[in-house]
DNA sequence: CGTTCGATTGATGTCAGTCAACCCGAGTGG
DNA sequence: CCACTCGGGTTGACTGACATCAATCGAACG
């Protein structure tokens, strides 16, 4: 794990603080308190950030990157529970509540997160209830994206699942073209399959099948152009 | 619906407010005041409390009874998200965030609510912090839930979900005796179906199984005398 | 150019969903 | 008291979707 702490300004210290919707509503002068409690860490691809288990002392805000939290069953199986990118946070269940990490979190690509005490955290929650009104939101809308996926997981087939997870992506990562919707894909087939629950050759499989349909258009693995946005 | 207020004493409607986690860190003054703004409520098994997309503008906390919060797909098939009891409260979505309901709440049982007006709730919150931590630690754990629900979907097959959602009920609802955990199912075979995203069938199966092996005995169709737990 | 890792494709097997019949206990009404 | 209905629950037969296994491909990279 690399730990070295940061070579940039101040200035963009504070720009990082800000953007942090947890804290948006705090002001210059508490932005900067909150920039001094901030420690800096990166990550590379592939390294683990958070190993299930595992005791934590800190809250972690991704400041920018994305990781996936998920769980390995017991016969290896991996679920993918979230992906986490610029602003979210994670590891709050292990400081409001005393329990440890209840996933693992590993870098999908290079990460670079902030990190904050457990103690200073729940100083600046007292200070500012604002903040604590922020993490409520933030836990709704993820409460929000896990009823999505057992609503789909439990009455879905694979080929609905993997049209709305492009979906998802396209939502979250697309970018508009005059081709149609540019989607960089977070996940490998496998990572996607972990996501939805399904094997990784039906994600193939099924994807062909919308290639074929002309509804999207694949752009080496990592890449995928949805032409047309409603037959999915 | 029936909506005629309590006739119950001032010092039970006391005790009532005193039940409710999320305000069990106030002292009695402070309780007083919330019981002030509480407005009860009671529902027959059957009765909807909540219809999915409807506008809410009140928290409804379950002071005694159970409900089950679910969604239905255009296919006609219904999946459970929550099953809520005593002390557990929902609506929140729709006054922190503006946002309409997500999904349909249904009594299963008779159920007794505490509604709270979402201007005094909101006020209460400025208040008393503390509330928010509770409300925070709440979410946390329906979060877990959530997370366990999406793993157990994604992976396992129909035999483990259905062992799990027993032994799921059984710490939720059962009670010791000599002859194993007497669990009180809060659903039937279609409900615990629609809970874990299988077939009606498929859960008939796979109890009649559990059964054969003398790890469940059960007692009519309400009723489940856990032999063995650790086989589970 | 060989190696490696991920993606694809095809062949096969199986789990669980579907369909249909039947059961059973609780109400209901004659 | 019996006949009927009705809503769950159970059981069996069938089948299809998807997982699994295995072979191959292809791009990335040293």
């Amino acid at each position: 794990m690399n730990n070295h702490s940061c070579n940039c300004e101040r200035c963009q210290h504070k720009i990082c603080a800000k953007r942090v919707p947890i804290f948006s509503t705090l002001n210059a002068e508490e932005i900067n308190r909150v920039v001094n409690l901030i420690i800096r860490k990166r990550y590379s691809r592939g390294e683990m950030i958070i190993l299930e288990g595992s005791h934590l002392d800190s809250l972690i805000i991704i400041n920018s990157g994305k990781v996936k939290a998920f769980r390995n069953t017991f016969e290896g199986k991996e679920q993918i529970i979230y992906i986490f990118s610029q602003g979210d946070f994670f590891g709050e269940k292990n400081l409001l509540i005393n329990q440890n990490a209840q996933y693992n979190v590993e870098a999908l690509e290079v990460t670079h997160v902030c990190t904050i005490k457990k103690d200073d955290f729940k100083k600046l929650l007292r200070e500012y209830p604002e903040i604590g009104l922020k993490i409520i939101e933030e836990l709704c809308s993820r409460l929000e994206r896990l009823e999505n996926a057992v609503e789909s997981m439990g009455t879905k087939n694979a080929e609905e699942r993997v049209n709305e997870v492009l979906l998802e992506f396209a939502r979250k990562y697309g970018k508009e073209s005059q081709n149609g919707i540019i989607v960089e894909l977070p996940l490998s087939r496998e990572g996607i399959a972990n996501y939805i629950g399904v094997a990784r050759e039906t994600v193939s499989r099924k994807m062909n099948l919308l290639q074929e349909e002309g509804i999207i258009e694949m752009v080496g693995n990592k890449k995928v152009i949805i032409r047309n946005i409603d037959a999915l």
